[in-house]
RNA sequence: GGAGAGGUGGCCGAGCGGCUGAAGGCGGUCGCCUGCUAAGCGACUAUGGGGGUAUAAGCCCCCAUCGAGGGUUCGAAUCCCUCCCUCUCCGCCA
């Protein structure tokens, strides 16, 4: 959420911001709303005002007797009030329901583009390898080896799910643990395993409310499952105020992501790269605000050390303002390539926010002791997505016999085994 | 799931219809005192919003906020209702 005091004083940012983005927003009708809003909110004011002033003279009033035209005058007030109330009441909730689906702003060095296409390529890293027969898709690797059951999860689920077997369980927790030990041992991250149920209020705090619920799960109890883990971590400290020694915060958490990827009909149908339920080590920064880009560029460099151990051939890119989604100001995705797919493959997301999301989770802190509370600042990315990891190694270590080597550094989280062999069911 | 207790400022805690935006304490800031330190004394110390003045800060007025929402009343932290959360006991349970 944008700071509403934009709204009146630099509406011409917002519309600039709106502009690059390409984003449909009835911003005129935006700026009125306010105005209105300020308008009631002044007459309301200075009703209640006399209100409390006749109140006052009643109790005063009461001993001596006669606060009975007080009291009718009083009467009178509260009528006008409430027709006044309700009005306001009305203005702000169309005001506040137009900042909730107001789009964060980018920051100016974000390129600015219409689609994935103006999307910039920064760097590749790795070379892809070289196949002396034709590389094949994951999930046939998967299913031969018996380690990727789709049929079997598509029974006791439905479509757009995986069961991991065997070798390939073991594949995904190793990368797992690899991926947790590694932020939490070697770049300073706390590692936080949360819940993977979260309520309305934080799903608004990150923004996939109220404009994403399409995309969400949610539970006839009225809790939602979490997308990702950006969820329960952005969350951490709703409502709480941090102190400035303490910033920045990093959190690392390895969860279960739901999505419903009900925009996603037809898309990416096979095998398991959008799947339902997904697995995902996440980092998640709280920032002081001048640390933000900096920090940013740390946290993308943290995700590429897993992929540069994997040995995996990545490539780095910038998102142009109109691929960028809803909340952040600047997003960097690691795209790892797929010989069987024969594609980029996005395997993590980094993005900054500024205080949009701090806002609507109010988290603050101060930046000096006897300081005002300011809004933190906050970003997160994959570090990284673990099913599309385990993916992209099939991929990219397959054999000609059908086999699949072991990344070197995850040996020892497999009891050693150095290549997946087929399972014998 | 059942029974009970409770949610008040940065923290602890009093208040149970108007004098309470909130006693008292802790913590913090400034000043005094003091050979140093400790102790002591005094003042100040919630947040958000609207307006005025000034526009570097500041100063003044008003409104809202005592878990959330609604109700009673001229007036609610205080009374009533609903919901949420925490704690204790019982039940169930990986």
């Amino acid at each position: 959420m944008l700071d509403r005091r934009l709204v009146r004083e630099e509406p011409e940012k917002i519309r600039q911001a709106l502009d690059k983005r390409g984003y449909e927003f009835d911003l005129d009708t935006l700026i009125a709303t306010e105005a209105q809003r300020r308008e009631l909110l002044k007459a309301v004011e200075s009703r209640r005002a006399e209100k409390n002033e006749l109140s006052e003279q009643i109790g005063d009033t009461m001993r001596t007797g006669g606060a009975a035209a007080l009291k009718e005058r009083s009467t009178q007030i509260g009528i006008e009030l409430a027709a006044l109330e309700q009005e306001l009441d009305e203005a702000e909730e169309r005001f506040d329901q137009m900042m909730a689906e107001l789009p964060n702003i980018p920051l100016d060095e974000v390129p600015i583009g219409e689609s994935e296409q103006d999307n910039v390529v920064m760097y590749e890293m790795g070379e892809p390898p070289k196949f002396d027969f034709a590389p094949r898709p994951h999930w046939e690797i998967g299913e031969q080896l018996g380690i990727l059951d789709f049929q079997g999860a598509a029974r006791m689920a439905g479509a757009r799910f995986v069961t991991d077997v065997g070798a390939g369980a073991t594949l995904e927790r190793a990368l797992i643990n690899f991926m947790l030990d590694t932020h939490t041992r070697k770049h300073g991250y706390t590692e936080v395993f949360p819940p993977y149920l979260a309520n309305e209020r934080s799903l608004f705090g990150t923004a996939n409310l109220p404009k994403f619920e399409e995309d969400l799960f949610k539970t006839t109890d009225g809790y939602y499952l979490i997308p990702t883990a950006e969820v329960p971590l952005t969350n951490m400290h709703q409502d709480e105020i941090l102190n400035a020694e303490q910033l920045p915060i990093y959190y690392a958490a390895y969860t279960a992501c739901f999505r419903r990827e009900a925009g996603a009909a037809g898309k990416d149908t096979r095998g398991m790269v959008r799947v339902h339920q997904f697995h995902k080590v996440e980092l998640m920064k709280f920032i002081k605000p001048e640390q933000g880009s900096e920090e940013l560029e740390k946290l993308v460099k943290d995700a590429e050390v897993i992929l540069q151990a994997l040995e995996l051939p990545y490539r780095r890119t910038q998102l142009c303002t109109g691929d960028m989604g809803f909340q952040p100001q600047q997003t960097f995705d690691l795209e790892v390539y797929c010989p069987g797919l024969d594609r980029w493959l996005e395997i993590s997301s980094c993005s900054q926010y500024g205080d949009f999301q701090a806002r609507r989770c109010n988290t603050r802190y101060r930046p000096q002791p006897q300081a005002k509370p300011e809004f933190v600042h906050t970003m997160n990315g994959s570090g990284v997505a673990a099913g599309r990891t385990l993916l992209a190694i099939l991929e990219n270590y397959q054999q000609e016999s059908g086999t699949v080597v072991i990344p070197e550094v995850l040996r020892p989280y497999m009891g050693g085994m150095a290549e997946i062999l087929p399972e014998i069911p």
